[in-house]
Formats: structure tokens, sequence, C-alpha cells
DNA sequence: GAGAAATCGCATGGATGTCG
DNA sequence: CGACATCCATGCGATTTCTC
């Protein structure tokens, strides 16, 4: 049974997605939610992991990622499309959440399309341990799941692209190599199945988090075991950036 | 030299702790 | 669950730097 509380914050997570490209407030967001901007700014990062604001930031990149990635539009054009009435303050805000200023994404992206397990944040000159995460996806009692996406992220929710990812056909045992030093977390989610006709086979998608957990290069880190748990379509758009970050590749890679 | 992008300083609003 | 106080992260816009 959900509480108002967590039925409020999924209808936030909806709200941001649909209104991220306007000048949204927290006084807004908790209005709509019924609830005094203290209350829904506790509960929200409580449930959630980051604050509104840093969650609402966080979409507004990963659209701006994708817009210096698939189009044309000047960096000036991207911030405004985003919800940044300032180029400026887009450019070093988009530096201090990606390591990176856009235009140099754009180049980054241009020039050599990331490969699953690359990852642009990453000092090229960064030491990398030797590290290797053992894990274990569980399905829910009763849930048939299929496919099943596994990546590591710098955030408890999936900005950006994963350091490392694999891809399951279904909750199993896997394995994740040439973890880099640092703490990160491991987010899953299963996708639903084709039939051989090619028709969608329907069930509901799940999710999964474990972290944070710490790796270096004297120290390997747990073997985690992932829980999935059954989402409904609000809550899953959370992970809706996961899948374009986790393109299919080797297990391990 | 012009246009695009990045940097910097300041003002504002959000995050957080505490109390009712 | 709401209100208040305080600290600090974020956003704005002017300025500087870079690229062609």
């Amino acid at each position: 049974m959900e509480s108002a509380i967590t039925r409020a914050v999924v209808h936030v997570i909806a709200n941001m997605h649909h209104n991220f490209r306007e000048d949204l407030t927290i006084d807004d967001i908790a209005q709509a939610a019924g609830f005094s901007r203290f209350h829904l700014t506790r509960e929200f990062t409580h449930l959630i992991g980051v604050s509104p604001r840093r969650f609402l930031r966080a979409i507004r990149f990963e659209e701006a990622k994708r817009l210096l990635s698939d189009s044309r539009l000047n960096i000036a054009e991207i911030s405004h499309t985003v919800g940044y009435s300032s180029v400026g303050t887009f450019s070093s805000c988009f530096k201090s959440c990606t390591g990176i200023t856009p235009s140099a994404y754009r180049l980054l992206r241009s020039t050599a399309p990331l490969a699953a397990g690359e990852d642009p944040h990453r000092d090229a000159g960064a030491p990398t341990a030797p590290t290797t995460l053992h894990g274990h996806v569980q399905a829910p009692a009763g849930d048939q799941s299929g496919v099943v996406f596994v990546g590591l992220f710098p955030a408890p929710f999936p900005q950006g692209h994963p350091v490392r990812c694999t891809v399951l056909p279904r909750p199993g045992a896997f394995v994740l190599d040439n973890v880099p030093t640092g703490k990160w977390y491991v987010l899953a989610r299963s996708v639903t199945q084709r039939t051989g006709e090619g028709r969608q086979v329907r069930h509901t998608p799940t999710v999964g988090g474990f972290g944070p957990i710490t790796a270096s290069a004297d120290h390997a880190p747990e073997p985690v075991v992932l829980r999935l748990y059954r989402v409904n379509l609000a809550t899953l758009r959370l992970c809706s950036t996961a899948q374009q970050g986790l393109h299919p590749a080797p297990a391990g890679s």
C-alpha cells in the first residue's frame, strides 16, 4: 500500500519529466502535490536519494546530452530548450555535473561515439583498479522478467552513461570487470521480451538498486544482490535514461 | 573582427536542522 | 506536517576567451 507522500513523489517525478523545460520552482511542485515545500523536499530526498532540485537538473542534462549528440542546435539553443535562460549557467553547471563542457561533450560524441563502459567523466590518466564486481539479480516472486540491464552509476539514479554495464538474458548472476576506483551504485532494470512473432510479451517492468559500493585497487567490493521490484509507469520514467546508456555489450565490458 | 562558448561575481532561492 | 532561521548551491548576466 503506497502512502500519500509516495504517490505525491511519483506525481512530482512525472510532473518534472513533463515540465522540465519550464521554470519550475519547488513551491510550484509542492503546491501541485498538495504538500508544503518543506515536507515534500524532505520526503523526496528520503525516497529518491537526491533533492528535487538536483533531480530536475539531472533530467535537464539528460535532455541536453541527447540534443548535443543528436541535433545540430548550438549551445545557446540547447540551454534554452532544456529550461535555462542563461547559457553561462548551463555551461558551468553542465561542466560541474559531467566534468566536461557542452562543446567538449559534443565533440567527444561526434568523433567517437561512446561504447558501453566508456566514461567521459573519468580522467584519462586516472588509475583504474583491476576490480571485478560479482552480483546476482533476483526477480520478484511470480515475475517472468526477461532481459535485464545492469549498470554501474556514480549516483543512486541512472544519470548519464553507466561506467560499466552488462545485459542478462534473465535475472541471475552477473559480473562487471575493470570497475574503476570510486564509490558507485549498481542499478538494474528488466525489459519486456518479444515473442517469436514479434509481439510484446506483457508483464510488469521491474527495477532494482544497490549501493553505494566502494572499489579501489586494494579493496574489491563484496558481491551484491539486486532485488527487482515492480514499479508503475510514472516511477519507471526514473529509469528511462538507463536504457539510453545501457547499450547491449558483452557481459562485463 | 564577429560570433560562439566559457568564466566569474553577486543575488536569489533551495536544502536542512530544529521547534511547535 | 508546517514554519522559521541559516547556510550554501544555483542561476543570471556581464565580461573574457576562443575559434574561424
